[in-house]
DNA sequence: ATAATAGTGTCTCTAAGACATTATATT
DNA sequence: AATATAATGTCTTAGAGACACTATTAT
């Protein structure tokens, strides 16, 4: 907190500090798969790997800002959903010297994270295994990340379950205008496994927070369904 | 996490650091009331003042040693429940100079507890307000807090209660062995509001978590409740 | 016996899963 | 009309709250 050890916190030369960075989890949901923005790395150590985006921590930013800046510069994307995920502290967790990172997770709708694609960023797969989770690139080969990068990642598609039911997560990954057909997919894609139609509908349009559009899908070849949006906030 | 934005990492001296802490909420429960331990600062700022035990990162341990280490040499505590709450980035939390902190909560019976009050090591009174909690003396007068902690504070008792029900955090509360009555008592302060004893004695005899222990409570003017224990976890 | 709490039985209500049926858009 | 999916109705099951009742111990 706030109060010096035994060293004197007046002079913060006086005993080694760890250095902090943010590092930023940014899963979508995509053709009923669940997938997190990667970036290549241009630096040692690790250079040319994939691993998860991040940044040093200035000392006159916020971690939110450092977050959302991370966002920003390395994926070009503003904010939908953005949230502190967990610190972690391992003493040689990089190679280089004392890092702690404070890890947070965002979600984006698959629509609009459609274009960051390049040469240096790209959508990985994710898959659960037994207790963590493992990452496949777009041949569908795994892809092992550096640091504690996969343990990051597993904390933070944890948290996307746990969160599943009592929170907005599901709407910051579709668009503005859904249909319950997608939303339930979604849950499905994050829950890993099918779901009752009809007590999904009833849950989600007993629980207030949708609203109709009036208007449906348009383009397909059956019966378009109703598009619905999240009711602001009361 | 760990790739350098723009200054080389390599010369850490480049750029300045934020300082790194660590802030303990102990909390634990005593006569129907929850309580959290404090501090008294023996050194400015704020000294004198009552505020959460805390103390500066070590560039050789881990976060939730330093954890430990708080508790160990702030209140001559093991840790019964330990856990990483959240990390406060707030550029001028602290008047000296940028200091980041990752707070954890910790949990134990009050009866481990109850010897460590003294002159500088107390026990306040949460009161819950709305939105955030207050913090009363053992004469009942408010305690104001310095720095954050009064928001780290209302974000552990948040964390508790939304714990309450998918964790175990309720028998750290608690000594090893109890009554399904205290059980219900600490489930009942946390929530704020009376439960209902026949769904809730069902609800954790059916959770198979606890284990009767054969034996009962003793030295009481009226029947004897039966003590459980936590079943260790398969 | 009395007092005080431990512990249980019954009824009701709500939420969700399984399964089947009806509705409606495009081709 | 055919097709594919949207949307709904019914039945059943599980869990929790309300309330009342029985059980057991010390004095």
């Amino acid at each position: 907190m706030s109060k010096p050890d035994t060293l004197p916190a007046q002079h913060p030369s006086a005993f080694e500090r760890p250095a902090v960075t943010v590092d930023l989890v940014l899963m979508t949901v995509r053709e009923r798969v669940l997938q997190v923005l990667l970036i290549q790395r241009d630096e040692e150590p690790f250079q040319g790997k994939w691993a998860l985006p991040g940044t040093f921590v200035r000392i006159d930013e916020t971690l939110d800002e450092a977050a959302q800046r991370v966002l920003r510069e390395k994926a070009g994307l503003a904010p939908a959903f953005l949230e502190q995920l967990y610190t972690f502290g391992a003493v040689h967790r990089d190679p280089r010297m004392r890092i702690i990172t404070v890890a947070y997770f965002a979600l984006m709708p698959f629509s609009i994270l459609a274009s960051v694609e390049n040469d240096e960023r790209s959508l990985g797969t994710i898959r659960k295994g037994d207790g963590n989770v493992t990452v496949l690139d777009f041949s569908g080969n795994p892809v092992d990340l550096p640091f504690d990068h996969a343990e990051i990642l597993t904390t933070a598609v944890e948290r996307l379950r746990a969160k599943l039911d009592w929170s907005d997560v599901a709407f910051a990954l579709l668009p503005d205008e859904f249909t319950l057909r997608e939303l339930q997919e979604v849950h499905e894609v994050i829950r890993g496994r099918a779901l009752n139609k009809p007590a999904f509908r009833k849950r989600m349009l007993d629980s207030g927070r949708l609203e109709p559009t009036g208007r449906r899908e348009a383009g397909l070849a059956f019966r378009p369904a109703e598009l619905y949006r999240l009711r602001r906030a009361a």
